[in-house]
DNA sequence: TTGTAATCTGAGCATATACTCGGAAAAACT
DNA sequence: AGTTTTTCCGAGTATATGCTCAGATTACAA
């Protein structure tokens, strides 16, 4: 009781499956374990239920993780790659011709409507899961969206010239970032959310350019 | 498995203490309950570990409560009322004297000691208990949140003019909460939060008063 | 075909956690 | 003092969870 395991987990995989079905075998043990947070919850989450859900043994769980953190890293990397790809192809579609608003809301709408896809399980990760933060790929998102954002400023440097204080970029990615999570996760019905996300986007566009 | 108990978790205690043994017993279970999550995050939390924690027997414990659940509802109860008497402190001492940058400066700064003060629970209440936002005590919170916000505005309203669209109010307050969640549990150390906080009252004094 | 590596199995042990219950001890009341 | 209420105790039971291991099964390659 000391030291909790999950301080000092290990979330790297005991080894990589090589043939067809022990991908399979990991694929199944990774979607069971999507599965089960977002029905049960962290709590719910045992090595032993996503062996059951997943349809192998327990061994087999531990041939590939040494634990249930381990299979959650696996689960949070596969949805980095998701949003890697679309900011990335967001961001090959803003060049200069767009205008600032424009881009801003487009980036907006792809974050929210991905957000809102995953929506059970981000829950679950952000709100339950102890060692997120810790995670390699939580880390390597947060960097990710700094970049495309910093790179998104400079493509649009030359018409806005647009020139802001760290403190300021900071204040409106961790904004963002709360109404975005607010929004898809704890929004009250009856809201018009594309609209809010309008209104967010001119307040943004208005916060870089008077800055 | 099919139903976790924290998703009909009782959160109202069995009985009240009455005399001051049992009154100094149950704020003994909370503290621990308090040092508990600090320490070991809700992950090593266990009714068990209250209980040798606190100094009393495993029986007390179940004496006033139905489980660990309830203790921790317990417990945001008193964070809110600490947090609720400090807002109508600060509600009091604004007047139309007082500018609105200034004003929202002072609620910003009180907000964020509190916060700070508490950084290492608000962390584990936050981002690992699973029925958090089902506690009464947080339901609550976000209420009076609101109504400060609201009451606050109409103070200074002859003099600004304010009058903003309900979804300026939401996302003032989701992205106000968000930078400052973020500032406290997560910001980059060699930060000047002070002066952070000066520039989120700017942006949001401009927020309303161009709105 | 035969040998080797990869994969899978699941009973089973150790530990942790939730929670009960019969009764002792202390306080309050009359 | 006697009675009742409140408070406290902690061994003990049931269950859940983490994790191992010896061996069976399957894929692949020589």
């Amino acid at each position: 009781m000391r030291t909790e395991k999950w301080q000092a987990a290990d979330f790297k995989m005991k080894k990589e499956p090589k043939q067809a079905r022990s991908k399979a075998s990991v694929a199944a043990m990774v979607g069971a374990c999507a599965r089960i947070l977002e029905r049960h919850g962290y709590t719910g989450l045992s090595t032993n239920a996503i062996a059951e859900v997943a349809g192998v043994s327990i061994g087999s769980v531990y041939e590939y993780f040494p634990g249930k953190e381990a299979v959650v890293a696996r689960l949070t990397e596969e949805l980095l790659s998701e949003t890697t790809s679309l900011l990335q192809n967001r961001l090959d579609q803003t060049d200069n011709r767009n205008d600032l608003h424009v881009a801003m809301r487009h980036f907006l709408g792809a974050l929210y409507s991905l957000m809102r896809r995953h929506r059970k399980l981000l829950r679950v990760l952000v709100f339950q899961v102890p060692y997120l933060h810790r995670l390699p790929a939580t880390r390597q998102l947060q960097k990710e969206l700094q970049e495309v954002l910093q790179t998104g400023l400079q493509k649009t440097r030359q018409q806005y010239r647009v020139n802001v204080h760290p403190y300021s970029l900071y204040l409106m990615a961790t904004s963002t970032a709360g109404s975005l999570l607010h929004l898809v996760l704890m929004a009250p019905s009856g809201m018009d959310q594309e609209a809010v996300l309008d209104i967010l986007a001119s307040k943004l566009t208005a916060w870089l350019i008077q800055d």
